[in-house]
DNA sequence: GCTGTAAGGGAACAACTGTTCTACAGGAGG
DNA sequence: CCTCCTGTAGAACAGTTGTTCCCTTACAGC
C-alpha cells in the first residue's frame, strides 16, 4: 500500500510544496511539467494520480490549481492586532464599525490557537504587569470579544472613570469587583461594577524569543 | 485617492477572504460572480480593477485565480512538533533521516515568529521547571536545531551519561558548562562539556489559556 | 435637454487548464 | 515469444477562465 515514491514523485512534491511557498497559490498541471521537465501533461497526470492515491496529496476534481497539499494555508487565521495594552493606557476598541473597514496590522495565528472562538483580536503587552501569569513585555496576547468572564479569568478591562485600560484576573466578589494583577509586586483593586466594562478576554499567549 | 469602497465592493472583498478561508485558493472570477450574484464576469472585473487601484488587493494578470489578499497564506509555516519534553525524559531527536518520511504530527505557526531560523521544530513542555522563564505546563516552545548557543540562551540539552533531556538556561564556565534551571525553587547543575549534547535553542513560545 | 461619469449587462475571444486517448519503450515473469 | 506492468510521449478535447468590446441605465451638474 504504502509504496516508495519514485525519483519522479518526490521531485514533483518538492516542485508543488516550493511552489506555493513560492506563489501562495497551488500550480497548474502544466507549472509541473514546466518546473519539473516533464514531456507532456500526462506525465504529470499519471504521477499525480499516484502521488493522490499514496495519500501525499488530494486532487479536486475539473477545478483549476485543485492540487492540495495535507495542511497547507488551512487552519490559519489573521487577527487584526488592535494595538497595544499597557496599564494606563486606553485600547483602541474594536468597534463593528472599524471591524471591517480599515486596514488594520495583523498577526497570523495557528487556528488551533483560536478554536472555535468568536472575534478574536490581538494586542501587544507592554510592561510587566501581567509576569505571574507568565506574560512578559512585548508579548503578544489574543484576546476574545466578550463581554463576560468567568472568576479568574484573565481579561481586559476598561475601567469607565479612570478612563484607563488594564488586562487583570477578574473575580466577581459581593458587591464589587476584584482585579488582581498578575504579579506578586503590585497590589489588586477593588471596583464597582458599574466601573468597569469588560473588552475581551485572553485565549492565548504568542512570545519570540531572542 | 483613497475612495470609499462601494457596497459591491466591500461584497466582493468580503466574499474573497470567505473564500479563501473556506477553499484555501483564491476564486476564479466566475466564482465571484456567483457568491456575490453578480450577472457578468464584467462587472466583476469592473470593481477588481477598482479594488486593485484601491490597493485591496492585486491580480496577476492572465493567471488564472491570480487574486492576492495582502499577507494570505504567506508567512505561515508547519513545523514537526516532535513530542514533550520534561526534566528525565529523552526527545526524540530529529534525525535527517525521519525528516521526511514520516507524516508527525506539527503545528501552525506564524512565520514570523519563526524568522530565518532554519530547521525548526516544536515540543510540549511538562513541568514547571521553566516557570520563571515564563514557560508553564503545557505550552509548546519552539527551537531551531543548532549544536552551538550562546551564554544565557535557552536550549534543549542531551546529557550523555544520564541519558535525560532538559530545558535549561545554557552558561559556558571556565572549565565546565552550567545548566540553570529558570525555576528559583531548583539548583543549577554543572556538568562537563563531553557530556553534554546541544539539540537546539528556544525560538518562541506558544500559549494556551483556558 | 445635454453631457459626463459611475455602474451594470451580455457576449465573445483567446488563452489556460484538467482530462483522456493512443502509442511506444523497457523490463519482469511466465 | 508473449503478456503484463510501469513510465513516458504526443496530441486532442472540452470546459474553465482572464480579458475585452459594445451597449444600457441611473444620476448629478449644467
Amino acid at each position: 500500500m504504502a509504496k516508495e515514491l519514485s525519483q519522479r514523485q518526490q521531485q514533483i512534491v518538492e516542485f508543488i510544496s516550493h511552489y506555493m511557498d513560492e506563489e501562495g497559490i497551488p500550480p497548474t498541471v502544466r507549472d509541473i511539467v514546466r518546473g519539473c521537465g516533464l514531456s507532456s501533461t500526462s506525465v504529470a497526470d499519471y504521477n499525480l494520480r499516484i502521488l493522490e492515491r499514496e495519500g501525499q496529496l488530494r486532487r479536486r476534481p475539473d477545478i483549476s490549481r485543485g492540487i492540495e497539499m495535507p495542511g497547507w494555508g488551512r487552519g490559519v487565521t489573521r487577527v487584526p492586532l488592535l494595538g497595544a495594552i499597557a496599564a494606563g493606557a486606553p485600547i483602541p476598541v474594536p468597534d463593528t464599525d472599524t471591524w471591517q473597514s480599515a486596514p488594520l496590522e495583523t498577526v497570523e495565528v495557528p487556528a488551533e490557537m483560536v478554536g472555535r472562538a468568536q472575534g478574536v483580536y490581538a494586542l501587544r503587552v507592554k510592561g510587566t504587569s501581567m509576569i505571574d501569569a507568565l506574560i512578559d513585555d512585548g508579548d503578544v496576547v489574543l484576546l476574545t470579544l466578550t463581554r463576560t468572564v468567568n472568576n479568574g479569568e484573565m481579561a481586559a478591562v476598561w475601567l469607565k472613570s479612570e478612563k484607563e485600560a488594564t488586562l487583570k484576573r477578574f473575580y466577581q466578589e459581593k458587591r464589587r469587583i476584584r482585579l488582581q494583577p498578575a504579579n506578586s509586586a503590585l497590589s489588586p483593586m477593588w471596583v464597582s461594577p458599574q466601573n468597569v466594562e469588560v473588552q475581551g478576554k485572553v485565549v492565548a499567549v504568542l512570545r519570540r524569543v531572542g
